[in-house]
DNA sequence: TCTATATTGGACCGAACGGTCCCGATATAC
DNA sequence: GTATATCGGGACCGTTCGGTCCAATATAGA
């Protein structure tokens, strides 16, 4: 962004958030409101690319979910990309805020692992098991491929880890995990094991098989 | 097959055939012979399917990989689903022959399995890590979404869910593994975080890392 | 050399893709 | 009442999609 002030100089910078402006200001002032909540038309589209992945969701297939005429989607999204890195962030704030919580409320590090593991297994042969993780979807869609969606799926797989990785910290401070493994390994895992039962989960495992895994991720946990 | 039989009589069984037989014999009569190797050009097919996935694999990007007209692709494999089938048997038949020499020529059933994570974690950032696994790829990309594929893909999974069950049998009788364990859960465990560490190295994780995650995994196999 | 057969490149197909634009109708704030 | 904004709808854009078809050509056997 520094360099885009040096080229175009203060009109030009203000000027690239000339439409942000214009929309958030008008928003204060006057014109007829929109019908839909963008937030929850962001939900749903984040819905749809979560089951069918990005390339395989049509523009009329988000028109449809959303209940948008196209007018209005290119209006209030601007594109395709656009609205599916949205719902990439979208997802991930959401999900690490989420799992944050829970890691406050658990009763100890380790536990709150443990219950993560068990969660996911326990999605086997149900539909929320199929639609696997929006992010280790995305991560498995486009690898290092595509540089636009990469930064945020890299970002989604990032937080996940700083996650098992407070974590484990938590664990190691209540004497669940020793004091001298290395956390980081541990956590990119426990990241690996994440994406792989859901991915598995996501092909059609059965439950009881899901669920009898969790003590062989956690086997390492110590 | 035998509802066919049933149905339209030996006349209708073998008409189902026509097209294969007329393929087969004229290749040992006469006509023009094919200048290329369609055991190569499907080779070719799988590593840009491998590469770019089912979905945004086009057929151009196809007949530029293979280096075919539209009519000889069409002549030759039918048509994009049905190609893809077939790269999809043709990797795992010459992934689990691999495999399965290697774990026959193995020292033990544990070094076997240990080996094949530790070939697979070398692959971090380097051009054979950033593909993935083809089936492990398609398991991400449809899920049970598409029936088609699903077969091949469930197939797959469960040929190298064989393969892990193989060499922990033979652990267990060489007493690696101890003799009570869940050998069906563990080679579940074991195909799992599989396809977790190839799709975060897919995704970019660095090499060092990779390689620090083997003896993590393998802590749950003993 | 002639004939039967297969392969070849390229023209062509309808459909769907993501995206733009304009419309008349409508709802709001001043 | 007027200015402003969104609304649904549809026409339209160029591109790409997977797929079909055909005339020209190359080959093998008679």
């Amino acid at each position: 962004m520094g360099q885009e002030w040096a080229r175009r100089g203060l009109r030009g910078l203000l000027a690239c958030y000339m439409d942000r402006m214009v929309h958030i200001i008008s928003d204060m002032t006057r014109g007829r409101p929109l019908e839909f909540d963008p937030e929850n038309a962001v939900d749903t589209a984040m819905d749809v690319f979560w089951c069918k992945g990005y390339e395989a969701t049509s523009l009329s297939d988000l028109l449809q979910a959303m209940d948008l005429s196209k007018s209005s989607f290119y209006q209030a999204f601007g594109s395709k990309p656009q609205l599916f890195k949205r719902c990439l962030l979208r997802y991930q704030e959401r999900f690490t805020g989420e799992l944050g919580g829970n890691l406050k409320r658990a009763r100890s590090g380790r536990r709150f692992i443990e219950d993560v593991f068990r969660f996911v297994a326990n999605t086997a042969q149900e539909p929320a098991g199929a639609k696997g993780c929006l992010v280790g979807n995305s991560a498995n869609e486009f690898g290092q491929r595509d540089a636009v969606f990469a930064k945020p799926v890299a970002q989604g797989l990032r937080g996940l880890g700083d996650l098992f990785k407070a974590a484990l910290k938590r664990a190691q401070s209540e004497g669940d995990v020793a004091a001298d493994v290395d956390i980081n390994a541990m956590a990119s895992y426990l990241v690996s094991a994440m994406t792989g039962l859901r991915t598995v989960i996501k092909s059609g495992l059965d439950k009881h098989t899901a669920q009898s895994m969790v003590p062989l991720i956690l086997a390492a946990v110590k």
